[in-house]
DNA sequence: CGAGTTTGACCAGCGC
DNA sequence: GCGCTGGTCAAACTCG
């Protein structure tokens, strides 16, 4: 596969623990000639640029060459007709969309990408602990939580990722927690969380079982910090601080979902989404799940400067055209 | 020696 | 109620 060449993308959003919001794009290499859709992904690109493989987007890492992402959060619905079987992010949803040279944006309501999600979204597992008072009583398994405790759902944000390792880099330092067997998947599921203290951000790495060569990520939270300045280089270095102000909401993105807020063209690929096939999904207020979600804090505009800082982080080709 | 990984065990939720 | 599964804990281990 041609590397640092970036042709398919997709991206699946939920915001809730019930709803899902999916969309997906697909942009081929006739595309780019195409500046607006070409835009389209790379905005996208940048949305999961916070978290997610920045070296794999950029083609800094010799693995990388393509990159989907999906962002969940919640109650945007969009229950579309599963194009492919599987149940389980890493079905062929995801080949078909993936690999679909033809279309140039493509939706479905398939989990693709996001199989957590929907067991996940099903109900919240999240709460474990059952022994209250710290849950020291009880040896394992217990983390505290009470038993009613409803943890909060964090927004998550998924992405696939063509990529050789499994552990993508993505400018944060993680530390590995468990490691759990996937059902219907030869392969391991990981558990990583951020290793910055108090910060509870969490990502699950996953292989897709249709796809080896896919790596399912699905980050969890909002890192409370900024990036490690001592990382090799990357991100802290590429990107400019506004795109990485940590959570505070007003401030900037810390979630690549903030950052796809940021820009315009994604409204434009959801909106030409919306219109081919999901006419009730933003249905509440005409608003897409974006700018549902974006109401509750500091509507950013878009400004010219930023786009220039996204020249300036992004290289040109990716932005307008090849070199 | 501290930080990170591995791995078996534990727990909660869900479906049957 | 039971079994399955996902998610997490934590002791043991590895690595720099």
């Amino acid at each position: 596969m041609s590397d640092h060449e970036f042709r398919d993308f997709y991206y699946h959003a939920t915001f809730g623990e019930t709803d899902m919001y999916r969309v997906s794009s697909t942009v081929n290499h006739q595309a780019q000639a195409d500046p607006s859709s070409y835009m389209s992904f790379t905005d996208c690109l940048h949305s999961s640029l916070d978290y997610g493989s920045l070296e794999k987007a950029f083609g800094l890492s010799p693995s990388s060459s393509e990159v989907f992402s999906s962002i969940e959060g919640n109650n945007i619905q969009t229950k579309q007709e599963v194009t492919g079987a599987g149940d389980l992010g890493n079905n062929n949803n995801n080949s078909e969309v993936m690999t679909n040279p033809n279309s140039s944006i493509s939706s479905s309501s398939s989990e693709a990408g996001c199989e957590e999600d929907s067991d996940k979204s099903k109900k919240d597992r999240q709460p474990k602990g059952s022994s209250e008072d710290g849950g020291e009583s009880s040896k394992k398994g217990n983390k505290g939580k009470k038993k009613g405790e409803k943890k909060q759902k964090e927004p998550r944000f998924a992405f696939m990722t063509k990529s050789e390792v499994d552990h993508l880099e993505d400018g944060y330092r993680w530390r590995k927690y468990g490691q759990k067997a996937v059902k219907n998947s030869p392969y391991p599921r990981s558990y990583y969380r951020c290793t910055t203290q108090k910060c509870t951000v969490k990502k699950r790495v996953e292989r897709s079982y249709q796809d080896p060569s896919v790596v399912i990520t699905t980050y969890e939270g909002q890192h409370n910090h900024p990036l490690p300045t001592t990382l090799r280089g990357s991100a802290a270095g590429l990107f400019p601080p506004s795109l990485f102000t940590p959570s505070p909401l007003s401030a900037g993105p810390s979630f690549p979902h903030e950052l796809f807020m940021q820009m315009p063209h994604h409204h434009h690929m959801i909106n030409n989404q919306a219109a081919g096939s999901a006419g009730s999904m933003f249905s509440s207020e005409s608003l897409n799940p974006f700018q549902q979600y974006n109401h509750n804090r500091h509507h950013q505009v878009p400004t010219a400067d930023d786009y220039g800082l996204l020249q300036d982080m992004v290289p040109s080709r990716f932005l307008k055209h090849e070199p």
